[in-house]
DNA sequence: TCTGCAAAGATAGTAATACTATCACGAGTA
DNA sequence: TACTCGTGATAGTATTACTATCTTTGCAGA
């Protein structure tokens, strides 16, 4: 049996839809792999267009311009991200391993999702580490906001903010913790790989150690 | 009596030293004020030569490109912040205060520091939250660290550090909960101003609140 | 006072970026 | 048959990110 996994964008953030099209669908594709290649920076409209084998003008009848395909691919991950977490650990009764899997979600390198052709998520997850918070540290974040862009990453926060809800209901900021947890998950990676007399993880370079830093931090936080 | 601040920075960052000339100082002047009105994607040399009233090459004798001047900003930040870190707490005999007053310096806004006529630093620290983490952001990193472009905020990481173990000597993450302190002040601070649905602090919107969250969540994770 | 040199100003030019516009073509549909 | 939809092809513009060169200004030393 085949799978396949869509999941509803927001239709501000694009002009022609791209999961409707094989255009649309190598949009997405080559993007994520060129941004990871050259970043955001150095990557343009026309080295896409290019790579796809199209034309500039193609690529901007799909999105205005590359700082919306940045939200529209770090959106979905968010959305991705939040439909793992909560199948995974729907089944789990006692919350705080229920806590600590959501953690792990967060804070692990992913394998390719076959579901999504058009989507390579183990790349996707190193450009949100590198280039996510780009997406919101603009001038334009109000107007970004008020368009709804980035629900699926509030909408994530809030699912955490609960499991840290259901662990300690006395918790006081379970919402800034949630983000702590994300953030710092991408940060400490990042730091870890670049700069890592930033992180106590240099010389081992380990994802585990960065999940045993949050577990810790994160249940020492909420302990009752 | 007249104080000055003097911060020495790596010669590698400048064509020329900006701290020598008028016109030197202007541009990081003004360019603290143009990168916090338009944002840094949008800020430009040519604009800033246009608002100190000098020329586009005239800049570009200073610093190679705005990237550069971006890295130098921040890294003047890191030393002038851990400068004031260290002189302000050295007279605390014990730990948990010398601590708790170096996360109230890592979190709370400041107000200009007149020694430094041609930085403003309450812009400045703006501009930290919003454009301070686009300096390392970069598929440069690598070099720009052996280049050690990032050694002040590494230097301020590891004086935290030190003073996260003098509180307890066993607790294992001393860099990484460094670090967790300094871009978490940063990042909530951004969240609450504009993404509050990201926080807890969204109705009072008080930095007072940033800073009761990282020491709750600083405190408890050292507790021996 | 003359000489020299460094900082700054003035101007020009180039390749790339970030778009916008227009026209033409082929496939599927009514 | 006509129509429209997605795509391709091509052209054009303003801005950005530089580099180069030549001139002027001011001050420092001989």
């Amino acid at each position: 049996m085949e799978y396949s996994l869509n999941i509803k964008m927001n239709e501000k953030l694009f002009l022609r839809n791209p999961e409707q099209t094989d255009l649309g669908k190598n949009i997405i594709l080559f993007s994520i792999q060129l941004i990871h290649e050259k970043g955001f920076e150095d990557f343009t409209f026309k080295k896409l267009a290019v790579a796809i084998g199209t034309t500039e003008a193609g690529i901007y009848r799909y999105f205005e311009n590359k700082h919306k395909l940045l939200i529209y691919i770090t959106a979905w991950y968010w959305s991705w991200l939040e439909f793992r977490v909560i199948t995974y650990t729907e089944n789990i009764s006692d919350p705080i391993e229920k806590l600590r899997k959501a953690i792990k979600f967060l804070a692990t390198s992913v394998e390719d999702d076959i579901r999504t052709s058009h989507v390579n998520e183990s790349i996707l997850h190193q450009i949100i580490i590198s280039e996510g918070s780009k997406a919101y540290l603009t001038k334009h974040v109000t107007e970004d906001n008020q368009d709804q862009f980035f629900k699926p990453y509030k909408d994530l926060c809030a699912t955490i903010g609960n499991y840290i809800l259901d662990c300690n209901p006395d918790y006081k900021y379970p919402r800034s913790l949630a983000t702590t947890i994300i953030e710092m998950a991408h940060i400490q990676n990042f730091f870890m790989q670049h700069l890592p007399a930033l992180t106590d993880f240099g010389k081992s370079k380990s994802e585990s150690n960065i999940l045993d830093f949050l577990e810790d931090l994160v249940f020492h936080a909420i302990k009752k």
